[in-house]
DNA sequence: GCAGGTCTTCGACGTGTGTCAAGGAAGTGG
DNA sequence: CCACTTCCTTGACACACGTCGAAGACCTGC
């Protein structure tokens, strides 16, 4: 995959997580050189997962319960938000890898994935010898 | 400030970081519960700006120069897109505090701020102990 | 002052995104 | 099977975003 788009008014979709080489969360000064598009992508998809304040409250709220976990019931009024957008919000953290859900009688629950989160983290992370 | 948007179809604009409470960038494990939406707000403007593979690409390269700096003449060429669109990029990523710009001569120099990178970086690590 | 180079702003275009209401799918309990 | 709860999907809406070309602003050098 590279950039599709070079000329005129152009989609910006980034593609989903399944589409997107794995590759990613190298600390960016890890690469001695620019980025390719295509890790730029890969790591750009996350960034934009946790980009939205609704998606970054849920994840704080997620760290807040015991287990990292809640249903959407508890999720919309922490929020402040109707169940349907919630949802929606909450694709988007699974499609990124960045929380897990499961089915337990009528109720679905996600859990946070620290590790995805914090993946994303240490590659923003910039050595400090970087320079 | 609050939420402005609780029904309809929405403006979903993020403020600029002028307008944004500079409480951002602890680690989001630090706060035991959720987020405010105001500081929902600060972590997330400075991930939009970074959500992008043109602005991954521009950070990474100016990462790998000497002096973490370069002119729109460089940058342009190495992510392969027109002067106007690079310098729309620049712009997002100057108010979000993570590049630096100078005029020197006929050329402005954009110039990477490591620890602002870093920091938001660091608030999205999460501690092993959480949860 | 004038010519030439570099960067930013403006205007326009098409696509994406966040939101909700309404309806459907999946499960529980009678 | 039916009523009920919980959750997800669909459809629709308005606004935001990324992109470019053209034109303006700024600096340099003659």
């Amino acid at each position: 995959m590279s950039r599709k788009w070079q000329t005129g008014a152009v989609p910006k979709t980034l593609p989903v997580l399944e589409d997107v080489s794995p590759i990613c969360c190298r600390p960016l000064g890890s690469t001695r050189g620019t980025l390719s598009y295509d890790e730029a992508v890969a790591l750009a998809v996350r960034l934009k997962a946790l980009a939205d304040p609704v998606r970054v409250q849920l994840v704080s709220f997620l760290l807040a319960q015991d287990g990292l976990e809640a249903c959407t019931c508890d999720l919309a009024p922490a929020v402040g938000l109707s169940e349907p957008t919630v949802s929606h919000h909450l694709k988007q953290l699974y499609a990124a890898g960045l929380v897990d859900k499961e089915r337990r009688g009528m109720n679905v629950y996600y859990r946070l994935v620290p590790d995805a989160v914090s993946a994303v983290g240490r590659t923003l992370t910039i050595d400090a010898t970087a320079g």
